[in-house]
DNA sequence: CCGTAAACGAGACGGTACGTCTTGTCTTTTC
DNA sequence: GAAAAGACAAGACGTACCGTCTCGTTTACGG
């Protein structure tokens, strides 16, 4: 036997969380979803199967911890004090997020299985999707704590409004969301807020 | 004709056809997508695997073609001569084929399976979304035709910011999406076509 | 793919079943009773290990299929019209086999196994071992038939003090049981019956 | 001293030893020996997997500790000065013990374990069956001490031809071995010493 | 009387094999 | 020539134990 075993009685081997997570991210961008195994993430790991169960219930849910981690990092909306450059730079940072970044491939890949799946979903919305929604508002409540905006305008049905679109052009209809389309989108919003 | 047909030298079994159309969609029914396999659909319309493999790739293809041949009735925008009247009524009509029919939940999962197989996106997209997205964006279409809005307006966009909140409230939040949702975002919509 | 499949509406595939008995058989040689496993057998064979757990229980029913087969042909006890001599033969036979054959050895696992589960012991020895049985007492029945042992005589006791010690001297001492062992077992049976 | 102590720089925990023991012990008549794991006696003694593979090599060896060590009282051969009497009686003590007791059971399992582990064989054999087998040939010598069979007499092969039938019987066909299958056994055995 | 070494409980680890499940291919027989 | 029936190779599933290892605690001896 090569390599040495690090069972510990307090608590989980640092090492093995890692491997997992990171053959998880590999095998990903390898092969897509659909193609990512409990059985090839151990193999990869060089972890035993058993590992992995003992601390994750599916491969979902290595997903999840493997790549929503970094959300926060790659997506804390710009703060220019200004709800118009405000709006346009988060806005190309979304798309660029959603579009382009292996995190954002396995964004849509973990939304897509929200579908599929309730009881995944309840939890994930509830992990994740929370925070993403709330990084989403921030700009536009920023803005009404400045002034910018009203306080009575309804902040959900404004982001709906504001972030929507770019999601339905990711998850949807697949075409590139660009930084004229993000501008415009930006544009057509505050339009729309005008009295 | 009382005893079911085994074979038959001039083309498809209908029966057989229809049999595996109607167990896709009771299965889809009673276990959700995921539950949904060829081997269960095969057992329950007492079909061979094989004449589901030699007609149908997938599961997928299945519901497809199980759910989506009556999109077109289901989801035609009404025309009343009136862009606000229109866009209000289609997108109450859009909201409740989306979250509230069985065969929006189809779609969603349709949708979603075409984040996990590229290979299915592209045919899905093709042969489906791009009918949808006609229908989504013929009340527009009918407004510059009929001079309510101007022909310098790029519909493709304005599509997006008209519906996308819409999916994104079906697909990502999962919020509920009421007829005061709609309405508010067909005002929102308008107000910013505004000059 | 290289192989051909060889699926089959009406019964099994006589190559996977051959294939999968002489897998068994090569793995028992190799790596002794213990170290035969069904995964092992499936892999050596060539074949899918549900094709194995298809038409077999265990591994202990894949050894019963694939050794006792030959036991007839081995065994059969020789018919010299005289009792001293076929017993004499008999046991040397007999001897022979369980002690040097590589049969003798599955069957020695087998009478093992079946000490550890009831299940497969019911199956065993009502399969296997009452032929077995049969031919231990046969050079016994003839002589009755000859008139050189009494109609009286309890054969299955008999025989139980026949081949009972040469049984116990394989499977408990593990002593050697070579022809001069064999021939006073004889000797004494024979002397037990006198009156 | 209330506690359990948990350690201790010279020696071993007597009563994890006997937790152990009386763990295995349940197992056993609950699971039979198929059902009995070392993971399965650690969890039910409340001990660590560790103590167990400290002190035994495998649940086999704290099989054999658990019930063999009391073997000599329950199978001390009587002695009534009189060969006939002796062997009959022996005969039935030794029945009942193979064929009704708990202890006879794990005889009997390990016995098949040594066919399916030659190193657990030779361990096995020298430190139990060895002394077992003294105790088989016990009324014989006692006989040829009395004179009542001659010094001639190769104990070792009439060892054999006594009780050979009766593990033959419990072994391998796996019949009832009653008071007079072994009377009948013990007077055919005699029968075969007469000149 | 304090340090230290052995044995302990706990349990994570890399592994192997289990028996089940679904996939998509292939063959035979029936109509 | 389509359909039913179903065997097949492939391989992932989640579970059970294996035997090894580390951790922190308990205990009793020995300097």
């Amino acid at each position: 036997m090569s390599r040495p075993h690090h069972g510990n009685r307090h608590g989980r081997s640092e090492a093995a969380r890692q491997a997992v997570l990171e053959a998880a991210d590999d095998l990903l961008a390898e092969k897509g979803f659909a193609g990512v195994t409990i059985e090839g993430i151990a193999a990869r790991a060089g972890v035993a199967k058993q590992t992995v169960y003992r601390w994750w219930k599916s491969k979902t849910e290595v997903l999840v911890e493997a790549f929503l981690q970094d959300l926060a990092q790659e997506l804390t909306p710009p703060d220019h004090g200004d709800l118009s450059l405000d709006l346009r730079a988060y806005l190309r940072l979304l798309a660029r997020f959603l579009g382009e970044t292996d995190s954002g491939a396995v964004f849509r890949a973990l939304i897509a299985q929200a579908q599929l799946d309730p009881a995944f979903a309840a939890d994930f919305r509830e992990r994740y999707l929370a925070e993403q929604r709330r990084r989403d508002r921030l700009p536009l409540e920023r803005a009404v704590r400045r002034g910018e905006l009203p306080v009575t305008l309804d902040l959900d049905e404004a982001t709906d409004r504001l972030v929507g679109p770019l999601y339905y052009r990711t998850l949807v209809t697949d075409q590139p969301a660009g930084g004229e389309f993000t501008d415009r989108l930006a544009e057509a919003f505050l339009a729309s807020l005008e009295p």
